[in-house]
DNA sequence: CGCCTCTTTGACACGTGTCAACGACGGTGG
DNA sequence: CCACCGTCGTTGACACGTGTCAAAGAGGCG
């Protein structure tokens, strides 16, 4: 299966320019970044970086799912990130990562040589200090994630999860009638939630039995109660819902 | 009991000077910071900052050991960050932070008053090189993390918290004769691990009793076998003895 | 149509949490 | 100086959640 690199859209018309590591670069710059950046796509499935490569690029994800994992010696592996679009891979400073990149859906990038990459960082304050603020809304999703893997059920991490897609997908219908999609597998969600995927498949269809949730095939899920979802995720009662 | 609020030291002979937030200023910036900053200090067990409360200062950790907490509604923790010497709390462009502050020993911190300090951010380019640099850190070690809490057994986090402590402790003794200080109770370490402290305590025992390990009292370790014990992280098998 | 991957479900094992009792240590006050 | 008390740590018995192993169903693609 072979994905076509798609030609790069003008970065005026780019669908990420306004969260994108470009958020806040003014015309000329993104001048700059337009002569600089190639695009790229990879396959579902497909490796993008392997953990301790030299690093050759860095890049924005234009669309798709990307995740970041770790592996044990026996085998075992951890997703510690999931990158959606307007997320940015690479660190200025760093030449190589600690962790393996993986289109986890079919993914275009946006790219930029490294050396060159950091050249223009150094001379672009609003590239720098965007680039801080993506870095530190990572550091906080990681602790968020921390206290899933350490602290929460499976019940509650398969709650939690939920919650996460469907605020982030679907905020168009109307309340009570959420309807979401799982962008990765069974296996791939047992791997971001440090569960197995027989626990993930029976906490779902758990949370279907009560009532919760339900499925029009595998990947479709509807949220049929909120409420109800956001009291099994463990977190503040007061939260999501109302906020 | 009161920790008294000693009275700083100057920057040049300041023992986290050269991998705090300061590395690498030169000496015109270093007055700078010299001229806004205040020391404090908080006895172990004392709440340095709330979760949600606005955030007053920043801080480079003196001395000591600080740990950054998230809690569920019931009342369930866990330890998202652990803050040694030359850590930095608090970020540019972020009034409140989304955990608690505890000191974890006692703990001496060097404060700035957080709208001066981002003010003098945006016209140091070191200082906010280095605060991206050490945010970048904590990402990697927020990650690693993940993978302990999400796929690692009892066993294998004790070990590799015990690994931790050496690497970072003690290098100065000769190779087989490790020894460090647990800087914190069995309360804490298990809140770190996402265990309980009673798996923690067994889990002591198990490796005090395979000859891995050996107390001196509580708080007082030898590693008596480093090979074995990193045998026991569940890490790569070339990893930490040999690099 | 048949193969392959993904998913679901069941039976069972095992690691870790829970509950409880006891022991060790350190600080305080008589 | 010692007795007391509170905190912290250890150990045991048991329960329960989640992992493991296995089999079969569901859907997609050649």
């Amino acid at each position: 299966m072979t994905v076509p690199h798609l030609t790069a859209v003008k970065c005026s018309e780019c669908p990420i320019r306004h969260r994108a590591v470009c958020a806040r670069c003014d015309t000329d710059e993104l001048d700059r970044l337009e002569s600089m950046k190639t695009y790229r796509s990879f396959a579902a499935g497909e490796a993008i970086l392997w953990r301790g490569e030299p690093l050759e690029f860095v890049a924005s994800i234009v669309s798709g799912v990307a995740s970041l994992s770790k592996t044990l010696e026996d085998g075992r592996t951890q997703m510690v990130g999931l990158l959606l679009p307007s997320d940015f891979i690479g660190r200025p400073g760093r030449s190589e990562i600690e962790f393996d990149v993986t289109a986890t859906s079919d993914v275009t990038l946006c790219c930029f040589d490294r050396k060159p990459f950091e050249k223009l960082v150094d001379e672009t304050p609003h590239v720098a200090h965007r680039l801080m603020e993506l870095a530190l809304d990572e550091l906080d999703s990681a602790r968020d994630w921390m206290l899933l893997l350490g602290r929460k059920t499976a019940r509650e991490k398969i709650a939690t999860f939920i919650e996460m897609l469907v605020r982030r997908s679907d905020l168009r219908n109307a309340p009570n009638n959420h309807t979401t999609v799982l962008p990765m597998t069974r296996d791939q969600i047992a791997n971001y939630l440090g569960l197995t995927l027989e626990t993930v498949s029976r906490q779902f269809s758990a949370l279907k039995k009560d009532g919760i949730i339900d499925f029009s095939d595998r990947k479709n899920l509807v949220v049929k109660n909120l409420f109800a979802l956001h009291q099994e995720t463990g977190d503040d009662s007061d939260g999501g819902v109302l906020a």
